[in-house]
DNA sequence: TTTTGTTTCAACCAAATGGTTGAAATTTTT
DNA sequence: AAAAATTTCAACCATTTGGTTGAAACAAAA
């Protein structure tokens, strides 16, 4: 096997490695429980992997990619109007912390840990803020259409409203004493309700 | 000194492990490390905390107790409408996290690595949906006065959009470009963006 | 002054852990 | 079939680290 992508046993040991680092933190995580947890050995997952920090930064680096990937493109769509990018991002947004619900939480505690190691690995200043849908929202402000309001607190109301009941999804599923089923339901309504409330709020001039 | 409570280097103590759990993590938290940052020895760590866990459980339920206790009274205040009180939820929040941004990250982190020893120790099943604040959303929305939502989204709403930037604070900061006055200013703004958001959105019946 | 509690210091220990090694077996590629 | 790459196994090592110990200095309370 030659062919350096998609190996089976390294896919198996990069994902096994996301759920223990994920759950123990990247200090707590032990190389051992990793090597059980993908089913191979310590030596076979030193093969494959340097050291714990390299493997931990390859997860990291991927996690990231995914984490901004499914997004930033959306909001560069020249195709769609704002209010089409607002309800796109929430719903698209929904559906992916469906499937990789504790992510917000394991990216945002290793920018907290090392923000240094972060913010050098990736330029994010300038991915963000001269966006299509930030343009459009400064268009529309300009020409009276919605309230004048600085576009960042538009984003950052969409994503707090999606990401954080993520994060703190424990919390409220003991809470409001929640099934899955429930929660599932609650994020549906979730999602129809930070719409109407973003929208509402922005065309009431 | 007799006195058990309030000890000035049990105070260093107590001060200088949440900030270095906070910033390292459990796991990756070291006792000298402590020690130093409270200016003491490690032999003189231990003569007041019997061991590490000892020592975080302490610290990580006086922060549990500030996160949750500057909250509740103030739901079940009696003389205050659903309006103040959401108004007074919402500029509170924002004034305790300004002073302890790094709370929700610490506290969110540690239930999710130990969920069981968290909620067996804290029962939190009847805190909120029984506070009065509830109550008087469910009458105000039978009256018809208000929209017809379950109370726990109101919530949710009101505490994402502020507990989130301070969880997000780091990206937020580096892709907005702020300076820490810009920072304070744009959750000023938040704080009144939110309140509007969600009574204008209850209103609209 | 005596006793009790607090603090320092330096050395020490046992356990856990990241990582290595090297030989052998197995699989894949050529 | 030969060569190269993958996988297993078990033992091993150096370092880190939580925690201990005991003696001595110091401070506070009785």
């Amino acid at each position: 096997m030659l062919d350096n992508s998609s190996n089976k046993t390294e896919q198996q040991i990069l994902e096994a490695a996301y759920r223990v680092f994920q759950k123990k933190g990247r200090a707590g995580a032990r190389m051992q429980e990793i090597a059980d947890e993908a089913g191979i050995n310590k030596s076979m997952l030193h093969y494959y992997f340097r050291n714990k920090d390299s493997l931990f930064r390859k997860i990291f680096m991927q996690s990231i990619a995914e984490f901004l990937g499914s997004v930033i493109p959306m909001l560069n769509n020249v195709e769609t109007t704002w209010q089409e990018k607002i309800s796109d991002f929430i719903a698209h947004y929904n559906t992916f912390l469906t499937k990789r619900p504790d992510l917000p939480l394991f990216v945002m505690n290793e920018i907290n840990q090392h923000p240094d190691e972060f913010f050098n690995q990736l330029q994010i200043e300038n991915i963000l803020m001269h966006t299509v849908f930030f343009n459009q929202l400064s268009a529309a402000a300009e020409r009276g259409e919605i309230r004048t309001i600085h576009p960042i607190q538009v984003f950052v109301t969409m994503l707090s409203n999606i990401v954080f009941p993520f994060i703190a999804a424990p919390i409220i599923k003991k809470v409001a004493a929640f099934t899955d089923s429930n929660w599932e339901h609650f994020m549906e309504d979730r999602v129809r309700i930070t719409k109407e409330i973003i929208i509402n709020y922005l065309e009431k001039v």
